[in-house]
DNA sequence: TTAATATCGTTTCAATGCTAACGATTATGA
DNA sequence: TCATAATCGTTAGCATTGAAACGATATTAA
């Protein structure tokens, strides 16, 4: 079995997880797995503070949310999304696509198109100044992306989004 | 420099980097970092997933969203627990913390108790019924830790902790 | 001491987010 | 054909979230 010491192999543990390490360990549970507690936490530690990051130094301007501006985002990419389409890709309930559509269209950066061939559906499309805002916008965040994995090189940088891919794909996250 | 099909390197792309990267590299942007790009990507997605499937499986039964259990967990470590550090630990805002704290107190899960050194300083402690919910949960939420990150050896997953450790020192997350 | 400044938690208000219920549309099957 | 089921987006109702404004308390400086 491993013992506690040897988390550090990769790199000093954060103040927060030898914390949480020492509370535990003397909590009455049994075959914790602290390897896992570790990806977990710092995995969501991670995405938080990007997310935080993102929202203070790139989007506020615009008074766009991350969930947002990866909306506006996808549609950029794609054209014309469905909604459902956008609610799988940001990860949130078709009620909030719903909600953010509103928004963004009373801030006309997108609107509705009803589906011809099937009228339940209905798909969303950039308008102009939507594009306008995201041609402004796009190359910053993409600075933003830059800077906050500068740290690792090239090869880690491939290393780590193999292994989120893999957590991804057997999640159908 | 690297070819777009060398990001294939760890793992099939998902469908989704691939839609990305065919739209962006027709895009007039240039010098695009594809593998900040995946990273970012994959790091919020993976998080995302994993909240949602932690929030769905585990917390729904007691009416807790993830940001009111990683509260619980820290009142559970840490006993009491200013509220300052409960909004750095979850890297939510003091406006958050204190919503929570007003519904976790309805719940009659924590308690308010003001610094008698400082009376701005409020701290928040777990009631005996806050114990007993986290004693029930707990085992339930490390269990869904073990399951997300289960395709991952214990050599890649303490790989990707450090890796994201990294990140979130660099940052300041 | 006292005035100015800083810090802390709460409140306000709008946006985000989810579940469940709903109405409209399409698909299925007797 | 026509009733039933399935699917889609919206709405209703509520909790979460953050920025900014606010009051209370503490610190600093004159």
């Amino acid at each position: 079995m491993d013992d506690i010491y040897s988390f550090d192999e990769y790199g000093e543990l954060l103040p927060e997880e030898k914390d949480t390490i020492n509370q535990l360990t003397k909590a009455p549970i049994e075959s914790l797995n602290m390897h896992s507690i570790s990806v977990v936490t710092n995995l969501y530690r991670a995405a938080q503070g990007l997310r935080n990051k993102m929202e203070r130094e790139v989007l506020a301007k615009h008074g766009l949310s991350w969930t947002s501006f990866s909306f506006l985002y996808d549609l950029w990419i794609w054209e014309s999304v469905e909604t459902k389409k956008l609610a799988l890709s940001a990860g949130v309930s078709k009620a909030t696509i719903s909600n953010i559509t509103n928004t963004l269209e009373r801030k006309e950066l997108c609107y509705r198109k009803v589906d011809n061939r099937d009228r339940r559906i209905t798909c969303v499309v950039l308008t102009d100044k939507g594009r306008k805002v995201m041609e402004e916008l796009y190359p910053r965040f993409h600075e933003g992306e830059v800077e906050v994995v500068s740290s690792l090189s090239v090869e880690e940088q491939k290393l780590i989004s193999g292994l989120l891919r893999r957590v991804i794909r057997e999640n159908d996250f």
